[in-house]
DNA sequence: ATAGGAGCTCCAGCTACTGGAAGCTCAAGA
DNA sequence: TCTTGAGCTTCCAGTAGCTGGAGCTCCTAT
């Protein structure tokens, strides 16, 4: 199979199945003609790594997990670690964008939007002492 | 004053004001053996970028804001427009990575994390077809 | 035979810094 | 006065994870 067709059963672009097959992600192989040939186990494992990275993982943790995806001996647990870490990344991330979302709504709620300069907005960004809201 | 002591009263590190200078978003005085020298109000500059940048904007963003914060005839509409956007990429944000941390705390759950080489995380990221969640 | 679409490689650029090397300047201590 | 060390300067390279484009070959359909 064509990476072109690789690509949209993996629903990654070719650009970045050859992207990974250069940093030795995922390899390939090659046809006569020297196009990439993949199989269908292939197709597994591009659509594994495009489903971590849609889930957060970095590309390292990718190999990781598709180290341990391949190896049918590896415990449990091993994956539980790097997975549980990530969740761990994700509820800081969260609980960041939070904070920031309520500080940012409430300057926008307490900017009037109109001709005048006035503005808490830049007010709130150009404080010297802590945040007023 | 000098960089480090305006990096200091930034909050931001001296490489990364020179970085700033570099690609044109704030600029500096030089005294006369060639160090850069920062006004008080070079450093409330400083700090507004570094309290946007906190707050998500993105530098680009932060050169309008900035000129928005120099402008006093700016209207407060401006700032606002950029903010209720910034606003919506930060609940979209929030919204997507909260989708998946549903969705990785589920497989953290249902996985053992024992000896045992069984793991739904992996036959999650597998999965061939849509997430059995 | 030819036109197009798809594949190939390689190079450059994106964001927002960060690290490091090589060299200059300044203030304090012996 | 000399030296030492910190702090400043510039410039170059690298980070993550792609993405775009140039210039080429190859395959398929008409």
């Amino acid at each position: 199979m064509n990476i072109g067709n690789a690509a949209r059963q993996s629903g990654l672009p070719p650009k970045t199945i050859r992207y990974y097959e250069d940093i030795g992600l995922l390899t390939a192989d090659r046809a006569a003609n020297g196009y990439r040939d993949y199989s269908s186990e292939d197709v597994h494992r591009l659509r594994f790594v495009q489903r971590s990275r849609s889930l957060g993982f970095s590309v390292e943790e990718c190999r990781q997990l598709l180290s341990l995806y391949t190896d049918r001996d590896r415990a449990s647990s091993d994956v539980k670690a790097i997975a549980t870490e990530k969740l761990g990344e994700i509820d800081r991330k969260i609980a960041e964008l939070t904070g920031l979302r309520d500080m940012l709504g409430h300057l926008v709620e307490n900017c009037h939007g109109d001709a005048r300069p006035e503005c808490p907005i830049i007010d709130g960004l150009a404080a010297t002492t802590r945040q007023t809201a």
